[in-house]
DNA sequence: ACGATATAAATTTTT
DNA sequence: TTTATATCGT
């Protein structure tokens, strides 16, 4: 292939790459692997290299893979190269994640692995419901052997590339005493029969066709000039396998990552595939970008001296030309609320400054770290949002309604007829469904026709026969009504007489509402797409939880949502041994798993540009119980000259006393000294003691047991959406949203905020 | 068939 | 503490 010639003045793209970023661009023949650094502009380069390729006519578009890890990471990349090239790109058809990559493929392969090309795509809960299935029939006792726990084994077995006739003797051993092939094989069964596939299907079904079908595999080969990925230290054994196919004998495979960001190998991924690249592509070209756009000299520091105490590192140096700012400040805290407290405290300083929330992240290692914090800010009416979490997709009521459309558009999709056959509630119970069960098994047909066919029997009662025969005559009418109506409006017509709706508003609880918000929500993003198949691909393969919600607002959220991400402020809470790095993760991977909790606490110094701030509490309630606790162990890690440490406990003990010794202590009476040494689930008092320096602080203690109090309280029911309220620090407003016992009110001067529900009037 | 009470378990989660 | 599941009683 001649060289392009470089013209006279650079092209856009190249202009503000610096000259590691622009070697990633430039060599573009033959293996490549960029080691990206948090924050060194990984993302820039990345666009740059495909618009190069581009536009140097290297190769079109359509033969080009890129592959990215997340929905948002690929679209970012969409939207970076239409940007780049001022929309002269029209967008990449092979830019998507593994995932969807794969079953793009598999649309047009699928016969080649006994299914049909227009199979659906199962979830964790379709999998998990089918397995148990799987297990009761094999006589297992399914408490012994979890369905949870075999969707795992199969996961990690699918992650490996392994099919049923990969598992030996020895894998098969963990689980049911030597039967996990067996059910692996039955389960691979089970799916081809309702024509479905699990996620990581998608994945080995492609991969297995590239092996056994050579044809095929060409075929990509021919067609695909260049491939990159992102993210390359996430990747699992079957995607390394599926990209060296692909990528032979061209090798003109680009991979970008990072070692030290490799947070995901409890979801198969192996650090191990980025670690070996020059041994698997010999003459590769390694590139590292080292210098850091985002963080502070203190910021960088901190987070390279903790990261340099893992073993195993391909190594990088990060630098920076920013300014030298705040040190890294590490700050004990008495206990979980006070360290909410002083989070809030912070945050609201930084707000009277006139920062904007949007530029305040509060990052955790678990979920359940999350709720100290929204009690708090909720009690002191700070805005935040709360990431991850439920996702939209995944919600019952939402996955009820995809049921129901899933067995308008393929009426032998077994596992959603099972899901809504008696949801609403029609008197199809247990026995009645296994009645159908046993007919269609007898038969070897789908459960709705077996259905269909049992009406004309009297296999069941009258009442049932009945029920069912509505049921089926409704799904056969809105079967009808599909190819007349718009399927947002056959959605809602669905929802309406099927009773989901009734059932839903007959609740009137809290919940009920924000679900019927959820359902009309639903209908309306059905609007985006041309046709019911369209938009359920969408849901099974782009399932994320974007909710860009606009406003002014503090995100709460775990290190691992916040890969990727950056912030101006961030707050690190709960590095306490046993919380961070989490005990369950120790006792199970050992040091290997020591030092991904590492790379963990890497990724979430990283994510700060102007200050970050450490807290570890001495006391934390888990899971009801008051555990002590000491320093994490990173704190110790992190180089001294870069932190600053202050270890007050102000206010702890007086907070600790309003929340548990008045209330639920039987020997408040005994003062707490005694108190505590008598019942044995308080706060270790003696430590209490010796760090002292006690300020009583009234006003705290008040808003502590307000909270405190008003957590006690179920939801009421005298409140509904639209409401106007009252609220005595923020004046009235309407309820917008009610959630168990929160609500999101508009209010008419302070704007939309999230109060508990005690503390509003109906006016 | 369904609702109520008891018991056990409890990270992280790109698709 | 909360949440999901299992069993029991109606």
């Amino acid at each position: 292939m001649p060289e392009s010639p470089v013209p006279a003045s650079e092209p856009a793209y190249i202009a503000g790459l610096n000259p590691p970023q622009r070697e990633a661009v430039l060599t573009t023949e033959g293996p490549v692997l960029v080691l990206a650094g948090a924050g060194t502009g990984k993302t820039a380069a990345l666009t740059a290299r495909l618009a190069h390729l581009i536009a140097t006519r290297k190769a079109w578009p359509s033969q080009i893979l890129a592959v990215t890890f997340t929905n948002k990471a690929a679209r970012e990349m969409k939207e970076r190269i239409s940007a780049i090239s001022g929309g002269a790109i029209e967008g990449m058809p092979w830019l998507g994640t593994f995932h969807a990559t794969c079953a793009k493929m598999l649309r047009s392969h699928a016969e080649l692995v006994g299914i049909q090309s227009n199979f659906t795509i199962i979830d964790v809960d379709d999998q998990i419901r089918l397995i148990k299935q799987l297990i009761t029939a094999s006589n297992l006792d399914e408490k012994r052997w979890p369905a949870r726990q075999f969707a795992g084994l199969v996961d990690r077995w699918k992650n490996r590339g392994w099919t049923p006739a990969d598992i030996d003797a020895a894998e098969s051993e963990a689980f049911a005493n030597g039967r996990g092939q067996e059910l692996y094989a039955a389960y691979q069964e089970r799916l081809r029969t309702l024509n479905a596939c699990d996620f990581g299907d998608l994945l080995l079904h492609m991969l297995v066709i590239f092996r056994n079908h050579p044809d095929v595999l060409e075929q990509y080969r021919q067609r695909f000039l260049y491939i990159l990925v992102d993210e390359y230290q996430d990747t699992n054994a079957a995607q390394y396998d599926w990209l060296k196919l692909l990528a032979e004998p061209r090798r003109n495979l680009c991979c970008v990552g990072d070692d030290d960001q490799s947070i995901y190998s409890w979801r198969g991924a192996e650090v191990a595939n980025i670690l070996r690249f020059e041994k698997d592509f010999p003459g590769a070209t390694v590139i590292r970008l080292e210098q850091n756009y985002r963080s502070t000299p203190h910021i960088l520091a901190a987070a390279t001296g903790l990261i340099a105490h893992n073993s195993g590192r391909l190594g990088k140096t990060l630098w920076t030309e920013q300014a030298q700012g705040d040190k890294v400040r590490v700050i004990g805290v008495w206990d979980g609320p006070e360290e909410a407290r002083r989070v809030g405290e912070d945050i609201e300083r930084l707000q009277a400054r006139g920062i904007s929330l949007n530029e305040t992240a509060i990052l955790v290692r678990a979920q359940f770290q999350t709720r100290e914090f929204e009690e708090r800010f909720i009690a002191i009416g700070l805005n935040y949002q709360i990431v991850g979490g439920f996702r939209f997709y995944e919600r019952a009521e939402i996955r009820d309604a995809l049921a129901y459309l899933r067995l308008i558009q393929s009426p032998a999709d077994d596992l959603a007829f099972e899901r809504i056959v008696n949801t609403p509630k029609r008197g199809l119970g247990d026995k009645a469904v296994a009645t159908i069960h046993r007919l269609a098994r007898a038969r070897g047909e789908p459960l709705l026709l077996a259905a269909a066919q049992m009406l004309d029997s009297d296999e069941l009662t009258p009442q049932a026969r009945r029920s069912l025969g509505r049921f089926v005559g409704d799904l056969a009418r809105w079967r009808q009504m599909a190819s007349e109506l718009p399927h947002p409006e056959l959605a809602r017509i669905m929802l309406d007489e099927s009773g989901y709706t009734a059932m839903l508003q007959a609740e009137r609880s809290a919940e009920a509402a924000g679900r019927l918000e959820n359902l009309a929500e639903l209908t309306r993003a059905m609007e985006e797409y041309d046709n019911l198949s369209a938009f359920l691909e969408h849901v099974s393969l782009v399932m994320d939880n974007d909710s860009v919600s606009a406003g002014d607002k503090v995100t709460i959220m775990t290190i691992h949502a916040a890969k990727g991400l950056e912030f101006h402020h961030v707050w690190l809470a709960g590095w306490e041994e046993g919380v961070f790095p989490s005990q369950r993760s120790l006792d199970e991977g050992g040091l290997a798993s020591l030092e991904e909790e590492r790379r963990l606490a890497y990724v979430a110094i990283t994510r700060a540009r102007r200050n970050a701030t450490i807290l570890h509490a001495a006391n934390r309630r888990i899971y009801g119980q008051w555990t002590s606790s000491i320093p994490s162990r990173f704190v110790a890690e992190l180089p001294r000259e870069h932190i600053e440490e202050e270890t007050t406990m102000t206010g702890g003990e007086s907070l600790w006393r309003a929340q548990w010794s008045e209330r639920t202590d039987p020997f408040a009476h005994l003062g707490p000294a005694q108190s505590m040494r008598a019942s044995t689930r308080g706060p270790g008092w003696q430590r209490a003691s010796a760090t002292g320096r006690y300020n009583n602080q009234p006003q705290r203690i008040v808003e502590a047991k307000a909270s405190a109090v008003s957590l006690g309280n179920r939801g009421r029911d005298d409140l509904s959406l639209g409401q106007r309220v009252f609220h005595s620090k923020f004046g009235y407003g309407t309820i917008a949203a009610i959630e168990g016992n929160k609500l999101e009110i508009d209010f008419e001067h302070a704007g939309r905020k999230r109060v508990l529900d005690s503390f509003v009037s109906a006016s």
